[in-house]
DNA sequence: GCATTGAATAACGCATACGCAAATAAATGC
DNA sequence: GCATTTATTTGCGTATGCGTTATTCAATGC
């Protein structure tokens, strides 16, 4: 018994659904705007599931209602992800410190550890859309052993927020290869319960990657994502 | 030309209004259920909007639509409150570093001066709801000078949460006045651009905060408020 | 007497409709 | 030809209604 029993599923989480779906890949790019009946045609809904949707996706900060101007994506400008990647280092920073207090044995760490090591393999064959994924699994398990459930929601919204930004500057960035090492050292500190350590490593490593993210947006002239 | 041309104001942003202070003033106790229609009729509009503001207080974490049982007000337990004092703490505490990096003026740090005076005035005449109340607008500039508006967001989403549980332990609570010290000191750092210093006594202020609230909670048998 | 099933009820999810206000186009005056 | 007013359109806010489905309660069987 898995999901077999197919849940019948509201439209309205099929909208939030869609909808993400369509602004992570592009189909629907930052800074557009469409009409509700836009999208409710292209969703095969009435308008009334679409604005339930994008009430719900305006409060996580994806997009903003505008009477008149239609559902605008939101575009990420370098001063958003600035402040994304400052909430999301003071947070998973704190996420490590807290993991690290809870003596966690290696079963409880195991599936961290599968993230790093699914990491390595991913680079080594140069596959940098399974290091994003796993990176990302990474950060996310990270967060979940720091056991606070706020935390885990707000660096979820964080994270989509900048989604299509590292998505973008996946493959003109350097590739990460010191990110690992970093990852690695994390773990350690937790699994050896140095707090302090597994603070400000991760701390270091998350403002490192801000910096990475600021500096291609700056060279390649990407004014808002 | 202060406000005087009275904005309409959709009947979804009164319902979100009047549903936010209903629960605040605890005439919709936590833990408690209601219809949709009852909101409705309370409010004197029809269930839409009521479900829009609904849909919204939702995801800012006030409350919980559970299908058929209504919408219910969600209490906040012990565990709650460690993490919510948790995210503030780090969040804040990344605030007054930030301030104190950016180099305030009296002029500029005026308004945050303002607040400590006040809660000074009201505590020698043991006003103890303009204390409150100052102190919400300390922590509240703090956080805007910090410059981080998804900050200001979130702690503000944060401070909702625990809104109730304040006002009720505020009559409980030994007397803040060691709160007034640590205020005038975190001011006294941002002035002075000391940012690690900033940072650690806010980061205190605020643990030693939960810690009082969380043993009132305790002494006091308060399970879920 | 307890459990199980079936019918009745009620609440919600969502489609639909409509009035109003904002934005745009047209028309008039200067 | 430009500005200002008027007409028209269009999209949103919100009320309303209905079908669906969970829940409750009664009835039946064991």
């Amino acid at each position: 018994m898995k999901d077999q029993d197919a849940k019948p599923l509201s439209n309205t989480q099929r909208a939030i659904q869609e909808l993400r779906a369509l602004i992570f890949e592009g189909e629907l790019p930052a800074g557009s705007d469409h009409l509700e009946s836009e999208l409710a045609e292209r969703l095969g809904m009435s308008r009334t599931p679409v604005r339930e949707a994008a009430l719900i996706l305006e409060s996580q900060g994806l997009l903003e209602m505008r009477p008149r101007k239609g559902v605008r994506i939101l575009p990420v400008s370098a001063g958003d992800m600035r402040e994304i990647y400052d909430v999301l280092t003071e947070l998973e920073a704190h996420a490590a410190e807290q993991a690290a207090a809870r003596n966690y044995g290696p079963a409880e760490l195991a599936v961290l550890q599968g993230t790093i090591d699914d990491m390595d393999l991913a680079l080594a064959r140069g596959d940098l859309d399974a290091w994003a994924e796993a990176d990302d699994r990474f950060h996310t398990e990270l967060v979940r052993l720091g056991g606070n459930h706020r935390i885990m929601a707000i660096v979820g919204m964080m994270s989509d927020q900048v989604r299509r930004a590292r998505a973008i500057t996946l493959r003109i960035r350097p590739l990460p290869t010191k990110s690992n090492e970093d990852h690695r050292n994390v773990l350690r500190a937790i699994s050896e319960g140095d707090q302090k350590r597994a603070r400000t490593i991760h701390s270091t490593h998350r403002q490192a990657a801000k910096a990475v993210l600021l500096g291609l947006l700056e060279t390649h002239r990407l004014g808002r994502i």
